[in-house]
DNA sequence: GCAATATACTAGGACATCCAAGGGTTTGGA
DNA sequence: TCCAAACCCTTGGATGTCCTAGTATATTGC
């Protein structure tokens, strides 16, 4: 998008903010728009990775989900649940993995209302082959060291826990 | 979305990581995954505090920044720049917060190609509250740890300067 | 057993982000 | 001087996310 700036933008921010008296606030300030920042730049590598593959990250997700399951196959609600997005965002991502054949969806033996995600034949080695180019590309080298992905492991994961994401 | 689910889905994934024998790349996967969803939940709080004002987070992000500068205005590209996002992003967010009559655009004094974007009185005071709202309901209470904010500005910093965001 | 309530998915709309292209303005080298 | 290359902003299109209904199916309670 552009050539890096001379200097931090954040950190600028972060100055600005107790420049006008709010100092209190100014460093949670800065690491929440860090971690906005942090996530874009993260979400673009893994788009440029899955883009050869025709997929998407919201779209991969659902895949990789769905290879992990037993059967190979979820309801769409539980999908939206883990994948912790809103089921019209799900609809959205199944209509498209749909018609690039790679799951199908199959409607519930037992509840009228739910439909199954199933995976296709296609849609197993497509999440594998992009599995592996992510694990390869980005995964391992995000950049972070160890001890840092511990740290970011843990607090991130009290955090999620404080937001109600999960009971554990 | 929804209720808290049992286990934390973002642990279970590592786990499948491992039991796939990508355990290489487990934690760094499980790391990103948390930031990805750190930053929606937290997107999901600035927004709910910005509704009332009638703005989103790229709006106010933009009127933040407008009035932070010595007068007030800025060049389009510069913010694209500061702010990071696509020159078309910039784009439609000034055009929202043109119709809202909180910036204006002019043209610039010896360059004809550019646009500056000036912020009104109603701007500026908006940005204001917004940002007292942000302040006290975002900021001041992020759920993360002194320690923790100090060490997450570090460990993103450092990660933002390696993928070219700046030079400093 | 049947009506009221809850749950599941989808359609339509508002926003944001990016990319690709196009039209206008400046700059720089031949 | 002048034209090509670089730069700036906007338009149009593709995706994703969420919200607000609306339809269909299950469950519950009387």
């Amino acid at each position: 998008m552009g050539s890096p700036l001379p200097r931090d933008p954040i950190a600028d921010a972060q100055r600005n903010w107790e420049r006008h008296g709010w100092g209190e606030v100014a460093a949670p300030m800065a690491a929440i728009t860090a971690i906005m920042r942090t996530q874009q730049i993260l979400l673009a590598r893994i788009e440029g990775v899955l883009k050869p593959f025709g997929l998407t990250f919201a779209r991969y997700e659902l895949l990789a989900l769905l290879s992990f399951a037993r059967s190979g196959a979820l309801p769409m609600n539980k999908a939206s649940a883990l994948l912790q997005v809103h089921p019209t965002s799900v609809t959205n991502a199944v209509d498209r993995l749909e018609k690039a054949a790679l799951v199908v969806r199959s409607p519930h033996p037992t509840d009228g209302r739910t439909t199954l995600i199933e995976l296709t034949a296609e849609g197993r080695t497509l999440a594998k082959r992009a599995t592996a180019a992510l694990n390869s590309e980005v995964f391992g080298q995000s950049g972070f060291g160890d001890d840092d992905v511990e740290h970011l492991i843990r607090v991130l994961g009290d955090f999620r826990k404080a937001a109600g994401d999960f009971a554990d």
